[in-house]
RNA sequence: CGGGAAGUAGCACAAUUUGGUAGUGCACUAGAUUUGGGAUCUAGGGGUCGCAGGUUCAAAUCCUGUCUUCCCGACCA
């Protein structure tokens, strides 16, 4: 296997990003743009993510389903927010083997409509709610621009459906679900997050109110990692969903939907890795140890992978017929957390050399100590990348005063910034033709005080502004 | 979708200008020697030049279309 030349981050982030992607093998282009193959490392790590976040649903009640690939075109006609949201990015089906079809079928861009034909069918009771759904599956969006893991056109991810039979419940629901996607990416992914509502303009097609996960990259641009939206009843409306409440009485339904991507993955990229490659945090590292034996060292190896079984830490032995210089480079490339050196000349005096991923220091330790030793390592790499990647992104969070300071500051920097906003789109549009930044999410926890950085009106809330991949 | 650039072996490139049916390095295979930061020697295998048309006696090379990738913009998760 051949270890290869990474463009340097500071260079050209971009290509250091496909590089990236493409060198520690996480994906390969396909012969249809946007269409990723995901490789076995790219996979192994959506595993993992599926893994941990398929229990977390699983533990607040929600339940796996499979729902179909295809939407009639009238199906999908049926709420009209959410088709003039959808419609310019959908992929039709129009033929059926030598057929042309009656009626044209989207591949779904996301799944509400199916759900909402289903649900119709299935509630009709306060006893039927809350319906707790999910699934695992894959969409189809027609993007115009693609990146591996961060813009495709066919996306791998989940989507969260629920019906509930209060609005209190339902909004609960948006709001749990976006603690759970933002508990998971700072412990798991060691990606400190922003969480709030989305503004108007940018909220999904159809949602009465969307709230977003925003992450920033090494670059400062912002990464939408997830969102949960509160539908109200808009869409049970639409589709004629109905229960009857305890007092006998038909009531309509309140509704929530919530997703995370393999854009994830490229979050996950662009937070922690380095110009020798992938860099993963422990807890979401497929393989948590790569051992590199140099010399003969059998005898340990076998007894090194039976404590590492028996302590359930995952890992892979590099035999292959190569020089350690080699493996050792391949292996960074990879991103394995922690790097065993299992040589014959330390183990004469009893020793081990360790290499931890993030920070590349090397550590020669007593053999005996090893399983405990890289046990803490893995804590600590896991808090000491999640506090980097905060540290970060807090001294790339500004804030601005006035109009002027706002267009200085997206000119010259980088990063997120903070202003005060009257809530009125016109300011939010002209900010985007000004400057090319869009909102990223209102700030809910702050008080307002001041006036709207564009306008001048009274503020009405706090907003981040920021570029996005 | 608009502007620009590029597609030749797994990768990086040469040959294209001046048409005559492909070459180098790395990687790969076998054997040997090696092994603590990208090993060495010897012997091998692999491409018909993104795809489809056209021009021509003859096309990697010229023309047209198309697909894909990258950059800039617009659009969007």
């Amino acid at each position: 296997m051949e270890v290869k030349e990474i463009t340097n981050r500071d260079d050209d982030f971009a290509k250091w990003y496909t590089d990236v992607c493409m060198k520690a093998d996480l994906v390969d282009y396909s012969s249809v743009k946007g269409s990723m193959i995901i490789r076995p490392l790219g996979y192994a790590i959506w595993e993992e993510m599926v893994h941990i976040l398929d229990q977390k649903f699983k533990e607040t009640g929600h339940e796996n389903v499979q729902m179909p690939m295809f939407i009639p075109e009238s199906l999908l006609n049926q709420e009209k927010e959410h088709v003039e949201g959808f419609a310019p990015e959908v992929a039709w089906v129009t033929y059926g083997g030598k057929e042309k079809l009656e009626e044209r079928m989207c591949v779904r861009p996301t799944s509400e409509v199916l759900f909402c034909e289903h649900f119709k069918k299935i509630i009709h009771s306060y006893r039927d709610l809350p319906l707790l759904y999910n699934q695992w599956c894959t969409i189809v969006r027609w993007e115009k621009t693609t990146r591996p893991f961060l813009r495709s056109r066919e996306i791998l991810w989940q989507e969260g459906h629920t019906m509930h039979a209060t609005e209190a419940e339902a909004r609960q629901e948006t709001l749990q679900m976006l603690e759970i996607y933002k508990n998971f990416q700072e412990e798991y992914l060691a990606m400190p997050v922003i969480t709030g509502k989305k503004t108007n303009k940018e909220k999904f097609a159809g949602a009465e109110e969307t709230y977003t996960i925003e992450a920033m990259m090494y670059d400062g641009y912002a990464l939408q990692n997830g969102t949960s939206h509160y539908f109200g009843q808009h869409f049970a409306k639409a589709f004629g969903i109905e229960f009857v409440n305890k007092d006998n009485e038909l009531a309509t339904p309140y509704q929530t939907s919530w997703g995370v991507t393999t854009r994830m993955i490229g979050g996950l990229i662009m937070t922690h890795s380095d110009n020798n490659g992938l860099v993963l945090p422990p807890k979401i590292a497929p393989w948590k140890v790569i051992i590199i034996p140099i010399g003969d060292v059998d005898e340990t190896l076998k007894a090194l992978e039976n404590q590492l079984k028996e302590n359930n830490i995952t890992y892979k032995v590099d035999n292959a017929n190569k020089t350690p210089g080699f493996k050792f480079a391949e292996a960074e490339v990879k991103g394995y957390p922690i790097r065993v050196e299992l040589g014959a000349r330390d183990l004469k005096e009893n020793k081990v050399t360790l290499v931890r991923r993030d920070t590349l220091t090397k550590m020669t330790i007593d053999f005996k100590n090893i399983i405990p030793t890289i046990q803490n390592l893995m804590v600590e790499m896991q808090n000491d990348m999640y506090n980097r990647a905060l540290e970060r992104r807090n001294s790339m969070i500004y804030e601005a005063h006035d109009y002027a300071e706002f267009c200085n500051i997206a000119q010259t920097k980088s990063g997120f910034i903070k202003v005060n906003w009257c809530g009125d789109e016109a300011c939010e549009n002209k900010i985007k033709a000004d400057t090319t930044l869009k909102s990223r999410c209102l700030i809910a926890d702050e008080e307002v005080d001041g006036n709207c950085v564009v306008c001048g009106q009274k503020a009405l809330t706090k907003v981040y502004f920021g570029r996005q991949y």
